[in-house]
DNA sequence: CATCGATTTCAGAAATTTCTGAAATGATAG
DNA sequence: CTATCATTTCAGAAATTTCTGAAATCGATG
């Protein structure tokens, strides 16, 4: 087998994505393994990753289970050989898509989901929570409609968006809702 | 004391509050306190919100020291009464611009952090792996500096960027970088 | 400055999550 | 079909997080 130690600086990237993990949703393995293939221009399979990383091969099975539920890594093979290798993209904008849709399904899609459960069941007499119930519903739908529009760009014009910069402000300041283009006054 | 029973509606929205809350980054007592204080109309005191949602005093107090270094609670006082009483904003955009915050202040900021440190100790002889750092420290400062510009602008305009839906794409389509504004050929 | 009510702290208990090793399952090649 | 290697499953161990009750601290009031 290869050489199983890291550098030093994929040492600290990868113990980092470590500690990250767990804020971002997943445990200290999947990050790290993460971070592992993240920094590695060939694909490895969950052996070499165990090795790696010093953890059980059974953790290196679920952990990459994880990522798959994910939609973070790719599985490849290699002719010859019967394992599985796996990767990540190597377009950090598709990473960052496949992020973003993945935290919404699990951290807004549920609550929208019961939100409007809540409201198919009718008034129930206390005015206030159900106002702020609807209100809720409302701009949580606003900002998935919202995302959904960014996510159907094309990465150079959301790159193109993102850049924009100060002028997003001004392109909106005072422009009436029905020409939304019109160039902002001086 | 007033009455300390919850209506279903508040049950079922506290509970499912709950449970998000986990996978928000707090955990579930966190996230009942604050759906309590979202559908309270009024403020509430510590000990009231200990009887509505069944939990220690003490954990109430951890809570709501945690919602406040989320800075997602408001602390206010009764006249004539020297306890501490707790609400959440009004205005939801300005919760969503606090959570997002929050999170960003979490999740990605000790990254970004992280990156250029290890970009700082200098090359280390890994080609792919320093420039995969650098690629992902340029894409995490082109996003937050994108959210700095989004929280710069007032909600109505925000609002306004948000509600564009389809003409978003077509505005940018084929827009040369310099001069944006130039409205899409048909 | 003593009292009383409100709040926080904190050590340990309880609950939950993560991780491991062993056994089971799957899959390919001979 | 069998042997062999790869992968998954899963019950329990280990680690971590959450929660509680008791004690300590805080802070206003007389």
């Amino acid at each position: 087998m290869i050489d199983m130690t890291l550098t030093p600086l994929q040492q600290d990237f990868i113990l980092h994505f470590g500690e990250m993990g767990s804020r971002w949703g997943m445990n200290r393995t999947v990050g790290q393994i993460y971070a592992l293939l993240f920094l590695s221009e060939d694909p490895l399979n969950a052996e070499t990753i165990t090795d790696k990383l010093r953890v059980s091969r059974s953790n290196t099975s679920m952990g990459l289970k994880e990522l798959q539920a994910w939609n973070l890594v790719r599985l490849r093979h290699i002719p010859g050989d019967r394992r599985d290798y796996f990767t990540t993209p190597d377009d950090l904008w598709e990473i960052v898509r496949t992020l973003v849709a993945e935290r919404r399904k699990r951290e807004v899609d549920p609550t929208l989901t019961k939100l409007r459960e809540l409201e198919l069941a009718g008034p129930q007499g206390d005015a206030y929570a159900e106002a702020r119930i609807a209100e809720l519903r409302e701009m949580i739908e606003m900002m998935t409609q919202f995302h959904d529009e960014m996510n159907r760009l094309e990465t150079e014009r959301l790159v193109q968006l993102m850049t924009m910069g100060r002028k997003l402000g001004g392109m909106l300041e005072k422009a009436p809702r029905l020409n939304p283009f019109r160039r902002a006054a001086k």
